[in-house]
DNA sequence: TTGTAGGCGTTATCAC
DNA sequence: GTGATAACGCCTACAA
């Protein structure tokens, strides 16, 4: 174990094997073209050794360093953290290594990705950044490794990129409010206006009620931050005044359904016997609140798999012409909302 | 931008610059030292060939990669989110990339990092491993890199190692529900017997009942699986009896005692007033309960940034002894235990 | 089937 | 101050 002091090196295994280095090269990148027998000998110097070939060499010949690159806006919360973990794993599955960063601003964003690109070390990168802009499109656009965007698509450019169907999403559960819970008003409350998610989510709800329904009265729209605290202040005042036969409240992800939640249980509003509440986005929250939420589930970790998917098929055909992935998120019917079907309960 | 196909290498500045590419060498690394014009010329031509050190030569000459490789047994929930998040930003900061990658069995740690080992690319590398048995650490032996513990320690090796002071963070609690709160039974709620930091926990709680109160009944300790869904039903049926003046459940995560406190609501056993719940971690769960949850802040960020410095300052310093670091958890007090310390309420 | 020799892009060690 | 030149450890024509 360990006995040498400095490592071997390919030399060191061709000298004990008795054969040249360029043999014992040949034993690891094509062990087809060379002799059984030989072959043996050099693999048993190379369990003996110890030895394993220097990446950084190898690279340098390569070019090719066997890592990936995945750049997200925050990597606080489970939002983030199921997304690198399916990119993790799917990443590990294709003999990668996955390096992660975050960049919150976008000033901070367009610093690492310039600093990425000059690092050759990376065989792709996926990037989801907050804000697509145009200093941001240039940046990557730059680099010389395939890259693929996540929740956003840039035209013209030879970027592969996977996004969530937000709007499919937004759809199955509006129906499932409209169509099966008999909902004939719906109060939408949603992250920051800015928000593309958020304005996604938003367009099909007011669509949908337009369309079978008795419409969206502006009044009834809401813009908070995302967050359960501001969201169950912001109820506790209303939610008294949202309940009534054939309401609901759209909530644009979870914590803020948690949030008015809470807020109908202190003020006494029952749910959803007086108001249906409906989130989005099936993290973890949607299960312990009481009762549990009725929700869409995004497919996060598919989305960091599939990017790590992209970037390794890019690197095998590198002029293929890009791919653009939509995964579809799929409705959890819980309590919150009524019409339980207990087959879908989680 | 990008005009070039090929990347510029040294001696494209070179001749560019009309120097050698041992003076573009010394601009890069000691700029001190080349004469004042002749760094400028260099420079610019840098600038204009857009040139950047190629990663991989330079790695085969320092042996360096500046990149770092943080090892977890899981990714999933906000527990690891805020580790990495903790990792990254400190690992950042010192000029460094960080890697991730999980192992949830103890074969796949194994693999995992007897792959690591090997891929040299790594300066150091931060491990947290669910068992720290004897192949993992001869694993952890052969690191020819700066290897950090992570909740753990390994004594006798050269491994520094950052630990949560686990005892102190439950006395303080235990301390906080005996005095503040006057509670004078405990019920406690643990993850897997196995698990250390239950056991860690249990002690404390065992010993200080014995020491301040009327001690802890063996009747009253229970082993579930850190899961909200799994407290929840197991306290459904039990939740009466437990409710009593003085009577606290202790549950050794937030998840479990988040689903005690839903079984309390359902079951019309008031919190606090009936029966207090503390948890522990201080996840995102804890500011979403009604009552809003009294428990203990781990620092995780601050572990993950405290492991990115020890690798950091050993890689600096490779024959300083160990550093064993402990880091200390907080009490915070919120409503879920009554005794509300409006200062404290998070 | 195997060996020799050259090059990948840096940094380090010498002379000058 | 600056410039040849030799490593670093690997891959790959090309020659044998």
């Amino acid at each position: 174990m360990g006995a040498e002091r400095h490592r071997a090196s390919v030399s060191d295994v061709a000298k004990r094997a008795r054969v040249s280095i360029s043999t014992v090269s040949r034993v690891i990148n094509r062990p087809s073209v060379v002799n059984e027998e030989t072959r043996q000998r050099v693999e048993l110097a190379i369990r003996e050794l110890n030895y394993h070939p220097n990446v950084f060499a190898r690279g340098l010949m390569l070019r090719r360093s066997e890592t990936i690159g995945l750049v997200l806006p925050d990597l606080h919360g489970e939002f983030y953290s199921e997304l690198i973990r399916g990119a993790n794993r799917r990443a590990h599955e294709m003999g990668y290594s996955l390096v992660v960063s975050s960049a919150k601003s976008d000033a901070e964003a367009q610093a690492l990705l310039h600093g990425l690109s000059r690092r050759t070390m990376l065989d792709g990168v996926a990037v989801m950044v907050s804000e697509l802009n145009r200093r941001i499109r240039a940046l990557l656009a730059e680099f010389r490794v395939p890259v693929v965007i996540l929740d956003g698509v840039v035209e013209g450019e030879m970027h592969d990129s996977v996004v969530i169907d937000q709007r499919g999403g937004a759809t199955a559960l509006m129906r499932h409010l409209i169509d099966a819970c008999g909902v004939r008003r719906v109060i939408f409350v949603g992250g920051l206006e800015t928000n593309v998610d958020t304005i996604a989510r938003l367009e099909v709800c007011r669509a949908l009620m337009a369309q079978r329904g008795p419409g969206l009265a502006d009044s009834d729209v809401y813009h908070l931050d995302y967050e359960y605290e501001t969201a169950y202040r912001f109820a506790l005042s209303r939610v008294r005044g949202w309940a009534g036969a054939g309401h609901a409240v759209f909530a644009a992800n979870d914590e803020m359904a948690a949030g008015i939640i809470a807020a109908a249980v202190t003020t006494g509003v029952r749910v959803p016997e007086e108001l249906s509440v409906a989130g989005f986005d099936d993290t973890r929250v949607a299960r312990m609140t009481r009762p549990a939420l009725t929700t869409v589930r995004v497919p996060l970790s598919d989305m960091g798999a599939t990017a790590m998917d992209l970037v390794c098929r890019r690197l095998e055909a590198p002029d293929r012409p890009p791919m653009h992935l939509s995964l579809n998120p799929q409705l959890v019917v819980r309590e919150s909302c009524g019409a339980v079907r207990p087959a879908a309960v989680g």
